[in-house]
DNA sequence: AGTTTTTTATTGAACGTTCAATCAATAAAG
DNA sequence: CTTTATTGATTGAACGTTCAATAAAAAACT
């Protein structure tokens, strides 16, 4: 039933079609005959607006990387006060906001994640997404603590949130958000804690923020 | 060339292969032909010493799980004070222990994790291991605070170390261990840190060893 | 307003490729 | 001469892609 203007709706019918059939059988068994059914189209289809399940598999890992930093940003511009620790708490809840810790999107986050390793567009997307992630913490962070301090900080609260997404893909339950954020927070405020002491006496913190930005 | 006893070299031959063919491109293009190459035998001989493909990667998961093991209850066995955060760290040496932090064992570990999402038998192993690291940590956690955060401990630097391990094998760089044995000994710290000023005046620590084993 | 033509969207069968599993043949060792 | 280990060609199933056919909508025309 042909009507004009159909692409963006199949794109993003196809899209959602493809993190079910992850969801449901994993990414190696994520056929285009199974996604096609899922979005009740036929398989044809897929070359048509995607060139190729390549194409469409690359589509929807952008969609998840996008959708996660958009929850991120909206999270940051609901801040009322724009203190460092505001602004990593809000990094925190983007990354478990519950419009994006679903079951189809972990899961299909973390096929993902494991296909990248060797396929170097998705790669690619994926190093570009981490990077962002680590910059926005080691620039808060640095407001905070030295740069060495910083750094560390950054990669370790990353692995926390990396960590629980993982840990939550896989458990049988699901990921369980609430509980994920509040192990987040609670390793942001050992984070800060530590530097806390310092900070007072010692103010290295909050100067230029232009030198704040660290690309790894 | 068939000499007798064979099997045991053949199945560690083959394993190994494995991991060679995944750490080279990946889990989905590992075929029984490449792999067999790799070890320098022929397809069919997977089939007859593993049942097929799925019982050389289930073969392959289980030699993985069982050295990180290995490599932790050596670290453990090499403790000369038995404190809980000599244990703790103990737990971490184990886990970026050099005999197993290397490409192809990350890489594959990453792939089977993936994987195990959605094969039953793979998933098992993975929640069997899982649950001993979480149940070790619990333990020793215990015994130093109390049960609540203890779990929140334990559940956070399971995290951080499969956080570290997960980022390490997407690095193009590959998994730095010695980073990442630091952040996840900082993260210890920090973690002791909290409840020590606790632990000074409420003794609730290092009773009974036998509660202290928690089952999630 | 009705009819024809063009454009756009979609289908699904056919094709070629790839893979895991099988098994009869083979060759060394006991 | 029997047993054990190994091979590699063969088989059948499954997959992604292609493309001629089709059908609906839009445009053009009378």
């Amino acid at each position: 039933m042909p009507k004009v203007g159909m692409e963006p709706i199949r794109r993003q019918q196809l899209i959602k079609a493809t993190m079910a059939a992850i969801d449901e059988v994993g990414l190696a068994d994520a056929t285009v005959a199974r996604i096609a059914r899922h979005a009740g189209v036929s398989a044809g289809i897929i070359s048509h607006y995607f060139g190729g399940k390549d194409g469409l598999l690359e589509a929807t890992m952008r969609q998840i990387l996008s959708d996660l930093g958009e929850a991120v940003a909206a999270c940051r511009r609901k801040l009322r006060n724009d203190t460092p620790r505001a602004r990593l708490e809000a990094i925190i809840e983007g990354n478990f906001d519950r419009s994006q810790v679903t079951d189809p999107v972990a899961k299909t986050w973390l096929a993902f994640w494991a296909s990248s390793m060797h396929k170097p567009r998705l790669a690619r997307l994926q190093q570009v997404n981490d990077r962002r992630l680590y910059s926005n913490l080691c620039a808060q962070f640095r407001r905070l603590m030295p740069l060495d301090e910083a750094r560390l900080a950054s990669r370790t609260l990353a692995a926390v949130i990396d960590g629980l997404w993982l840990r939550g893909a896989l458990t049988p339950e699901g990921l369980d958000a609430e509980g994920a954020r509040r192990a987040a927070l609670a390793t942001l405020d050992r984070l800060l804690a530590a530097s806390d002491s310092v900070a007072a006496s010692s103010s290295v913190a909050a100067s230029d923020s232009a030198t704040a930005i660290d690309a790894r």
